[in-house]
DNA sequence: AGCAGCAGTTTAATGGTTTCCATAAATGTC
DNA sequence: GACATTTATGGAAACCATTAAACTGCTGCT
């Protein structure tokens, strides 16, 4: 490995002599400028980032946690992510939760201990008001943007989120024009700022539209196709009077039609399914569905913008993308009669 | 930030001292050792890894580099080489080449001025026989696993590959034993391995069953939906006479089946349609896709274990996985006559 | 003479670890 | 019991690759 002081010695010259040449700093000519980066480009010299980085104090480094990539939404933000701070010289750690706040403790105690610049946190979100590692990040006035809502315990930081609020708001508006009077809401896990605020907006626009919002329809799922699987045979179960499902991602949503379409109920005509995200899997699922587009390309600029404005020691506001709906297949006028209610009846 | 010296200042012992009890190392007596993790723990203290990598010549960083997160396998592949490399105390460091050589080459570039330990490589393919990065790499002897299948520019590194030829194999057999004689072969770009064994694959099996591989029933698509849609589009327009479809993975598929779809053609009654990774796209798509399950998980483990060998000084060698075989509704029994030429015919 | 500017060099610092050395206690030897 | 030898414990200095800051001659200008 070709260090500064073997150009050095080659050349005959000081360390500092080859490290300022290589820089273009002012104080050296430029003939002997040209002289060290020939030589240091014919012996192959790559810097040393690590050493650099112990130097100046900075290691253009940013760390990404999130909680995996089984998310689609999650393989797009971080790829807008990547993409800008590549441009600006940064690269990027990568980092999974896998929804497990402990394992989001060591993902970011090992960044901070690499002296990340940055952090672009995707929270594992829980009850508490507070959380240590959250608590020592804003001790150590680590630059840190949170990706999606902020939560009582990581308040402080700076966020970059989806107008979850308004999105779930015109979902459900858009099911209710349709005529649906009975819309089921099919949430993720209950802590989550997400789920509450797209359960708000549901809750909103039947509000709105004069209907009660009854605590039959409101399941608590999760955040898989599995979780979706399972919310549908609840439903089924239950016979439940629902026109409309309203569920609290694609995954869940897609996961629930699948078991519908199985038991043969069709979709949208014996039931409208609607989902949120407009992951690749919503645009192609059997039934192309009906769902608000995360902006996840302008999510992630955006979080990055807001991370740069950090750096430069400013205090970025928070900033709420609004979510565009997204009009496919899967949503549709109601049926005279909730087909689920058919179904258990058929069964007894 | 907390450092050694401050520990060290506060205790009233030297830095050794504290560096030596803080790694277990022999010379330092248990009740120092628990005194100084204590101390080191109540100041919150955090080792600084830019400095140990400088010291001790290894970083504890991995460079993953792949095309880009738009195809799901590559999501599945980087979870479970994250996930070995977390337990194993690595990092890992992401770079997009976004199927540019120049990228790619900025990319590992940069991961080897960061001093990684090793590098995980989805190359971009060339026709080349030699890439210039790749000479560097053998030179330098940085550890290095291709992810994917070699090419001469990169023979002589390490690698792990899905065994492409025989699940190319296995796909066209599986649309030959259902009866279809006119089998379309929608490849990827040509420069890619995988391209070239599925087809190599595709070319046995019509072989061993006594068909001919007819020239016409050749398509270049690439890797992509829209690939795959404007493959469907040129089929339609020549009238082709195939009653079944193999695509170069389930994203081409998936485009291709859409237009297809949308033209009211039915699948599989009137022609059959199979995938090739297994990706959630296939499991979820319209009419689920009969497709070769890639060993996504399987394959990163063993990038790792490649890797750990590298790392250890030995040669690993090169590892294929066999993909399997998964049926779904996408394939069937040919239809009496073809339907694109119907179509064709429709129209004129 | 005094001062500015050029083209470098020397020194010190970044934070931690390896290698070698120093001290004292414990043990061994006759 | 006196001395050598070993062991336990800890410290000093060098080192990893790079860079900021201060410094050294030298030339040219006023």
């Amino acid at each position: 490995m070709v260090r500064l002081k073997d150009i050095a010695a080659r050349a005959g010259v000081s360390i500092m002599t080859v490290s300022k040449a290589l820089r273009d700093e002012p104080d050296v000519s430029d003939a002997t400028k040209t002289r060290m980066k020939l030589l240091a480009r014919e012996m192959g010299y790559v810097p040393d980032s690590t050493a650099q980085g112990l130097r100046n104090r900075t290691t253009k480094l940013f760390g990404l946690v999130i909680p995996s990539l089984a998310n689609p939404i999650f393989a797009r933000l971080v790829l807008a992510i990547q993409e800008r701070a590549h441009e600006l010289g940064y690269d990027v750690l990568l980092g999974y939760t896998l929804h497990n706040p402990e394992r989001e403790e060591t993902c970011i105690r090992r960044f901070l201990s690499r002296r990340v610049d940055g952090l672009f946190l995707s929270p594992v979100y829980r009850l508490e008001t507070e959380a240590r590692v959250y608590q020592e990040l804003l001790a150590r006035k680590t630059p840190a943007v949170i990706l999606g809502h902020t939560a009582p315990f990581c308040s402080q930081f700076a966020n970059v989120a989806t107008d979850d609020l308004t999105a779930g708001h015109v979902l459900t508006q858009h099911l209710v024009q349709l005529g649906h009077k009975r819309i089921a809401f099919l949430g993720g896990p209950p802590a989550t700022p997400w789920t509450r605020e797209r359960f708000e907006g549901y809750r909103r626009a039947l509000r709105q539209a004069g209907l009660e919002v009854d605590e039959k329809l409101i399941f608590q799922a999760g955040r898989t196709a599995e979780d979706g699987a399972k919310a549908a045979v609840q439903m089924i179960n239950e016979g439940s009077d629902a026109t409309a499902i309203q569920a609290v991602n694609d995954l869940v949503a897609a996961g629930c039609a699948e078991v519908l379409l199985r038991q043969s109920v069709k979709i949208p005509e014996d039931i409208s399914v609607v989902g949120f995200g407009n992951s690749m899997l919503s645009e192609y699922f059997r039934v192309p569905l009906t769902t608000m587009n995360q902006p996840k390309h302008r999510l992630g600029a955006a979080a990055v913008d807001s991370m740069l404005q950090l750096l430069r020691g400013n205090r970025p506001e928070a900033k709420r993308l609004t979510a565009q709906l997204v009009i496919r297949a899967s949503s549709g006028t109601p049926p005279a009669t909730s087909v689920l209610e058919r179904l258990k009846t058929l069964r007894t």
